[in-house]
Formats: structure tokens, C-alpha cells, sequence
DNA sequence: CTCGAACTTGACTAAACGGTCATCTCCGAC
DNA sequence: GTCGGAGATGACCGTTTAGTCAAGTTCGAG
């Protein structure tokens, strides 16, 4: 009765478990005993929260942050404005929880990607098939390449909301530091030349997410699907590399 | 009297020249004769016009679309609301204009840079190095590494005013041309080894734009240094050309 | 001097914006 | 059963937004 059967969305990854209050709730939830002893339920029953924050992925991705308003946001999530500010102190609160939510999901998936049983330059090649494929299903599921979520909303907020800024950065880095381990490793296996596996990183960082900048633009997955191929360019590498272990 | 000396900005390239009324102005200049018979003075005395779309530029590359308010760059460019819509028919009018005359701006120097003249791989070569020192001089202007503009503005506005994605897109597209150009060349003249030259535009103008997004995103020149010596291994070259014709 | 068109101006609007708040409901703990 | 707090709600607020407009001013052409 109070709440009209309206849900119908949950498009992409599973954000269920990944959002354990990473964006910190509104003040009142901050000044008082937030931490308390856990007895009660941590994960609360409503998912007014995480539907907030799909929404709020959903709709800043397609277009970007600053064209998205917290009403927009309220509507699709099917939330009223009162309880938004229940459980965040601002749109940039939202926002950045929305970051953090979104690359929790992410994260597992790249810590299989990346996981030290394999050849280092297997987790590289595993990578860019995954990326390529990823963003053929979001364009089926959204319509057209959306590119990488951090990245796009970093651009547009190098300068304004500082916080939602440092997060988009953060986030950059840390995706870098999988490239980075990945590299080091090759090179002490001796499948990459010695070299800074920083500055490689760096490197192939660019490139990867040059690429699906520009498949955003375009809507173009081409890119995209030669990475598999191309990705090695920027390790000075002329293809894929043929060794198994 | 009727003007407050207040004008100091002018700060990056030469708008002047580029300007001729790119972004077609007002509705009620398109419904009447626009197109007259220009004996009158086709650049017109003042330059309220130029002002509004230097202001843009600045504007909107240092934050985003979405965050830079008509006001605010009325306010900048010191002209009133309604010399505005006099000018454009609208905000995006506006951003339209003024990518088309950053990229006027631009394109001089890439006609330069890109000279049939020079050996292809030395084209390359001076882009890599030129992309370096702009983003230095910018940084040393705006206070903070800016990347692309149309690149920027681009990934944000992928969707929402279509006349500015679309902008954007013709612009990314043209740029990309050059590289292409310079690329096919460079297999005519056998320094590079056959290939299609498309896809491989495409994969260098990703890593340079990603090196660009990148830099913008961590106010970081460190990946633009570099680019002089890691632009070639997306073309699968290990380092610079050595030879001089 | 006169005329018309380019240009300028500031006051104006309606809508949308982010954010607030008193009040109510629900539900587990005691 | 009752108590307290998390959650939910819709009306509300002041500001800012893009865009309008009638009334000017400026200025070159005839």
C-alpha cells in the first residue's frame, strides 16, 4: 500500500552486498552513535538506500553529474525527497557514494582478473577481453557504450565538488595499482623487459581508458574489441604473448 | 562611460581571426536576412560576440558544461543577459560556437604541425612533443592540467544537448584525420609497416586522449613528458624514429 | 538630418534547483 | 504494551536557472 509496486530496474551488477555505508549517511547518522554495537541489524531491511544509489549510477553514467538532479534521482528510485536527505547529507554525498558503491563491485571482479595464480601477462589479456565484452552488455542493457563510470564523472568533476574530485581519483589510482603489480610481475617472470612498472602502468592506463573514452563518444565498441589485440602497444609489445604458464 | 574599462582577460590563443560566425547566431538573425549582401562591415565593431565565447571556452574547459551558468559567463565576459540572446539562441548555441571556434584555433597549428611537407613520423613527433608544452603553457594559465576541451565536453555531453554531442563527435573525428593522414603516409614512405591506417589512428588518438583525460584527472604532466617517447608504442614502435628525411 | 538595423540594457518570468522540516509510521528491544 | 529510533513523507523555502522582452542607444548609409 504505501510503497506502489513500481521496481523494475536492477540493471546491472549486483550492488546488494558491496554497499556496507560506504558513503557515510547524513550528519544526524554521523554526530550521533552510528557505531553502535551492531546488534541491530547492520544491513537494514529497506533498500531505499541502494536504490538510490543505483539510480543514481544509472542516470549520472548515461549522461553525467551535473545533469542529474536529486529529483530525477528521487523518481526513478522510487524514493521521496525527505528520506534522500535521511540518508545523505548532499547530492555530492550521494555522488560519491555512489563511486565508492559502484567500484566495490567492481573490485572483486578485478581481483579475479588479476589474481596472482596466473601468468601476469595473462591477467593483462584476460583484462581486455573483459573490458571489451563488459561494455557490449552495457550497451545492450543502457542503449550505448558508456565508457568507465570514474573516469567520465572524474573529468567533468576535476575542479567543482572537490569531494566527489578525490574520490573519482582515488578510484583511478587504485585501478592503477592492478595494472602496476600485474607489470612488476611480468617483468620479474621475465615475460617484460625490466623497466618502471609505474610509468608503464601510467602507460597502458592511458590507453586503456583512452580507448573507452572514446568509444563513449562515438558509441563505438570497435576500439574496444581490438584490445585484445592492441592493448600490448603500449607495453611495446607486438601482440599477445603465446607463452602458457 | 557606457563601458566599464574592466577588460584584462585575453588569455590563451588568438580568438580573433578564427571567429566568423561559426555558431550562427540568434533565431531572429537566421529568420531575416543573415546572409545579406555583407557591403556592410561583416565583422562587426564590437566584440561582446567574442567575449561571450572566450568566456565559454575558459569556463566550461576549467569545470564542465554543466556547471558554468549563462550568468556566469555573461558575467565573466562583461555583457548583459539580453546581448546574449542576441547573440545565441540558446546555451547550447553558445557551447557550440564555442568549440567551433577553439577548434579554428586549433587547426593552424595542426595544418603546421601536420605539414605534407615534413616526413610523416616527424609529424607525429612534433604532435607528441607540441600536446606536452601546450598543457604546460595551460597549466601555467589555468592554474591546473586541462586536456581536451572538445574531448571534455564531449564525454559529457554524450547525450543530453545533441548539438553539442554531435559537435564534439565532428570535431574528435577531424582531428583523428590528421593522424590518419600522417599514418598512411608513413606506410607509403615505408617507415611504418602496412596496415590499416584507420584502426590505427584510432588506437594512437586513444592514447593520446587518454594520456590528455588522464593528466586533466590527476593534474599530472608526468604521462604528457612521456608522450614523446611512448606515443610510438601504440603504433608497435619501440621508440622514435631515427631517420631525418 | 533621417532612417533602419545592429546592438545594448535591466527588469522580468516560470520553472527547476538543492535542501529543510515537522510529523507520521513501522518495528525490534525491553 | 510501550518506548525509542530508523525510516518515510509531502509541503515548504530561498536561490538559481535559462530564457524573454519592451525600450533604449549607437552608428553607418543615403
Amino acid at each position: 500500500m504505501t510503497r506502489p509496486p513500481r521496481g523494475r530496474e536492477d540493471e546491472v551488477g549486483e550492488l546488494r552486498g558491496a554497499m556496507q555505508r560506504t558513503g557515510r549517511a547524513a550528519e544526524k547518522a554521523q554526530l550521533r552513535g552510528d557505531e553502535r554495537s551492531s546488534t541491530t541489524a547492520l544491513v537494514s531491511r529497506g533498500d531505499a538506500r541502494e536504490r538510490l544509489i543505483r539510480a543514481t549510477i544509472d542516470l549520472s553514467w548515461t549522461s553525467s553529474y551535473g545533469a542529474v538532479s536529486v529529483d530525477a534521482i528521487c523518481e526513478r528510485a522510487q524514493v521521496r525527497k525527505g528520506s534522500f536527505y535521511h540518508f545523505f547529507a548532499s547530492k555530492d554525498d550521494l555522488v560519491v557514494a555512489a563511486l565508492d558503491a559502484h567500484w566495490e563491485t567492481r573490485r572483486p571482479v578485478l581481483d579475479e582478473l588479476f589474481s596472482a595464480s596466473r601468468p601476469p601477462l595473462q591477467r593483462l589479456a584476460r583484462y581486455f577481453a573483459h573490458i571489451s565484452e563488459r561494455q557490449a552488455e552495457i550497451r545492450g542493457q543502457y542503449g550505448r557504450v558508456l565508457g568507465c563510470f570514474h573516469n567520465t564523472i572524474g573529468s567533468e568533476c576535476v575542479q567543482r565538488p572537490p569531494a566527489v574530485a578525490a574520490k573519482a581519483q582515488e578510484i583511478s589510482l587504485a585501478l592503477r595499482r592492478y595494472l602496476e603489480t600485474a607489470l612488476r610481475d611480468a617483468q620479474a617472470a621475465g615475460a617484460l623487459p625490466p623497466g618502471d612498472p609505474v610509468a608503464a602502468a601510467k602507460s597502458l592506463s592511458a590507453f586503456v581508458q583512452g580507448a573507452l573514452a572514446q568509444a563513449r563518444v562515438h558509441d563505438d565498441l570497435e576500439l574496444l574489441r581490438q584490445l585484445p589485440r592492441t592493448g600490448w602497444l603500449a607495453l611495446g609489445l607486438a601482440g599477445p604473448p603465446q607463452q602458457s604458464t
